[in-house]
DNA sequence: ATAAAATGTTGCATATATACAACAAACCAT
DNA sequence: ATGGTTTGTTGTATATATGCAACATTTTAT
């Protein structure tokens, strides 16, 4: 199916709550450096590994990964209560 | 890793809205037996083939697919039925 | 009742994700 | 400045997802 390249937030994430890749790793039960590869972009996780990835920063999988580019969270923020705003 | 066995609803919703399995397989662009894969839960998709699936349907990751077994959406609707009027 | 469409299943080939080991580079601490 | 942790990167091996073909079974329409 030639898969398309997904993006993620995990880097983002994991610096925000000061979490080693080491800690992340072990936590979700995956190799450190398959934390490194996801973190690079460099291939996909599986469903069970996005799963396994958004119960333990309780997040949905929408916000953690994306077909499209992410943008910074500070960005969406601001989106955010410009609509929210724009609304009364 | 080892990847848990992930369950999902993709032959209810395709019932529901009267697709065949041709036509979702090729919408999402997939061949007709990995559908048939998918459905029976023999093996779980890609985070880029569940994208696709959701956009698809429409709907978020976490409706269609999960690490738990699904209960009948029918169910799921009581139960949000009963936790609205329990909140009055 | 028959044919056509849809589904179930299996086998084999290929692509992709993950594990694991090794090592270099960057970054903190003291 | 030295050493320890963290990160980046690469290579090889294995597991898993997907494609594709073939055929049996079930369902649907006429």
């Amino acid at each position: 199916m030639k898969s398309r390249k997904l993006y993620n937030r995990i880097s983002v994430l994991r610096k925000e709550r000061n979490i080693s890749r080491k800690e992340l790793a072990e936590s979700i039960g995956v190799n450190i450096q398959t934390v490194g590869y996801l973190e690079r972009e460099e291939y996909n996780p599986s469903l069970d590994l996005a799963f396994k990835i958004n119960e333990y920063f309780g997040l949905p999988i929408e916000l953690i990964f994306s077909p499209e580019p992410l943008k910074p969270l500070s960005e969406e923020i601001i989106e955010l209560k410009n609509k929210i705003g724009g609304e009364k």
